[in-house]
RNA sequence: CGGGGCGUAGCGCAGCCUGGUUAGCGCGCCUGCCUUGGGAGCAGGAGGUCGGAGGUUCGAAUCCUCUCGCCCCGACCA
């Protein structure tokens, strides 16, 4: 390809709307436009790096034994009513109605249409294991779409859906996907880590998240640093878990509950300062409204509840903070003094709760609290459970490991979905002894546009990005630095054509410009090789090559640049398809 | 939806508080000269419903009301 032919709209400066590293580059660099909030236009040289995502994405799905079709954008709302998510996915799903009326959605994630695919089609054993999937353009209206492709509304997505007869060739499902994960974000060149997740909207047993690291990254990831790595314990904070408290020994005696007067202290630092005591020593009353309903949570002083572990205890849809004047309309209690004893709302307790011994709570009444207070003896809650978030100096639920977090990017995301679905949308097939079986199924889904977004927040440095050999839209560029030279254009041609012939993509800086705006230009765009001819050649006929990544430079005749580059292009590629 | 901020040329911004003739600056773009190994220089030029609607006023980018859009923090998620 010849710059000059190419739309490449690069931008010296950064524009205002662009905030993380990603999202400034890739607007800079020419790769994308928004058209509107959260929906983004895919310029030549962004297209080409998504494309190279896509295929390897294709070659590990279609190795480990997937087929691609491709599904419809546009979807019915019958489907999405007879498996329930019409109403429970929210407004984040697209509506509209057709000419005749007819309610309709685009389609944030396949399954139910893949569902009804495969039991209208597949009605025997024999067919399974179907493991299909697709490369296509998904729409969630988020609620707040950012960072440009990180979290877009309209976004490039490859969802696979497997089919299996029992759980267990759904588990062999699922590692051979978990495995091919591994592959293909290795194979982009990316940092990675497997984490445990929760299921959210889509639902089902278990999960695994693929979180690229880098530091711009939305979600918190806890690691256990156990040596060596042997562990390997690794979940997102929504998820994690902190080893299972243990009760204290020999056990404490229960001290008769005692009311203290608090004037004016209503946040855990205020009353535990004023009673001259550890948070540790005090249990906060959160108040949630659980799909609507106030419902008290109990949480050591010193812990956070974790709305996802809360939502999933609960069974709810949707769990919330109350503000004030929700906490005092429900409880009768000015917020700050609120505690379990003689609560009117249901109380829901962290399993730390359980083993705290004479603790402080809130009075329930303005300006006071209580002494000594213990669960079983002066209030009883409904459920127990893990519900708070996991904090440094927690120690891992597997081994004795500490956690240490850090922040990550979901890339990739897959779920065992268990029957969910198919029984929901009574999806069957025969097994060997002619029963019918619910198929059960798991589902596998890659953010490809968000990938390339990854790779960038990765790789990049002060003067624009910095591909990975396997993702990038050029391998190559030829900078010719004086296209008014007959000799030096017809070298830089020479090395263009010769890299061509190689099958390697290859860029020709053809413009007329000065040098000084093509290294920048090529700097920012972030193409691994470039190579310069300029002066260097009219002197001694030799040409530059320069790494982007690390800046080394090598000076050879132009008759060897092409093979150089062969050789090193390969090395690399080598590395990491291994 | 709650909280914060912003809409003036393709991009980045000033002007607005305190209303006053042809609305500015830098970059980019076009023409010419010149220059050619890290975003040169000179000269000339094009490009604007000041987000939109309504209002106040002799007069509105500037003041008022409404509205639309965008960005950042939270809930959502590939």
């Amino acid at each position: 390809m010849r710059y000059s032919q190419l739309l490449l709209p690069t931008l010296k400066e950064n524009p205002a709307e662009a905030e993380v590293v990603s999202h400034r580059l890739l607007l800079r660099a020419g790769f994308i436009r928004k058209l509107t909030s959260g929906v983004y236009s895919y310029l030549p040289l962004g297209l080409a790096a998504i494309r190279k995502v896509e295929q390897i994405v294709r070659e590990e799905m279609n190795r480990a034994g997937a087929q691609e079709l491709l599904l419809p954008v546009v979807q019915p709302a019958d489907l999405w009513k007879e498996s329930g998510r019409w109403e429970k996915y929210g407004p984040e799903l697209l509506r509209f109605k057709d000419r005749h009326n007819r309610e309709s959605c685009l389609g944030p994630t396949h399954e139910e249409v893949i569902t009804d695919l495969v039991r209208m089609n597949v009605h025997s054993y024999r067919s399974l294991p179907l493991n299909l999937y697709q490369i296509q353009t998904k729409f969630r209206d988020e609620i707040r779409p950012r960072f440009g492709l990180m979290r877009g509304r309209e976004f490039i997505m490859k969802d696979g859906y497997s089919f299996d007869i029992d759980e267990d060739g759904a588990n062999v499902t699922y590692r051979k996907m978990y495995d091919a994960y591994h592959r293909i974000f290795s194979r982009c060149g990316l940092s990675f880590r497997a984490v445990e997740a929760d299921t959210g909207t889509i639902g089902g047993s278990f999960s695994h998240e693929f979180m690229v690291l880098a530091e711009t990254g939305e979600d918190t990831l806890a690691i256990c640093k156990s040596d060596d790595d042997k562990c390997g314990y690794a979940a997102n904070l929504e998820k994690a878990a902190g080893a299972a408290p243990q009760p204290a020994e020999p056990e404490v005696e229960m001290l008769p509950l005692e009311k203290v007067e608090t004037p004016g202290k209503r946040k855990v630092v205020a009353v535990t300062a004023f009673l001259d005591i550890s948070p540790k020593q005090l249990v906060k009353t959160m108040v949630y409204l659980a799909d609507g309903k106030p419902l008290a949570v109990l949480v050591r002083g010193d812990h956070e509840v974790q709305e996802v572990k809360l939502k999933n205890m609960l069974g709810a849809v949707d769990v919330e903070l109350a503000d004030d004047k929700q906490i005092f309309d429900a409880t009768g209690v000015p917020s700050g003094y609120l505690g379990p004893v003689g609560i009117r709302i249901p109380v829901v307790a962290d399993r730390e709760i359980a083993v705290m011994r004479n603790f402080v709570v809130g009075g329930g009444e303005k300006n006071y609290h209580l002494l000594n207070a213990n669960l079983g003896r002066d209030f009883e809650v409904e459920q127990i459970g893990d519900l708070r978030e996991v904090t440094a100096g927690d120690h891992c639920p597997r081994c004795s490991g500490e956690l240490e977090f850090t922040k990550g990017i979901e890339v990739g995301h897959i779920f065992k979905l268990g029957t969910a679905y198919s029984e929901a949308l009574n999806a069957t097939c025969l097994d060997g002894k002619g029963r019918e079986k619910h198929f059960v199924m798991g589902c596998y889904g890659i953010g490809v546009s968000r990938t390339v977004a990854a790779a960038i927040e990765q790789n990049h440095d002060k003067d624009g990005i910095i591909f990975p050999m396997p993702i990038t839209p050029f391998k190559v560029v030829v900078l010719n630095l004086s296209p008014d030279d007959k000799e030096i254009t017809s070298a830089a041609e020479q090395v263009y054509n010769g890299l061509r012939e190689q099958g390697i993509e290859v860029l020709l800086d053809d413009r007329d410009e000065r040098p000084g705006i093509k290294f920048k230009d090529v700097d920012l765009i972030g193409i691994p090789y470039r190579v310069t001819v300029g002066k260097g050649f009219a002197k001694d006929g030799t040409v530059e090559v320069r790494e982007r990544r690390h800046g080394r430079t090598e000076t050879m005749p132009l008759a060897e640049a092409a093979a150089f580059l062969l050789e090193r292009i390969d090395r690399e590629m080598a590395t990491l398809n291994g």
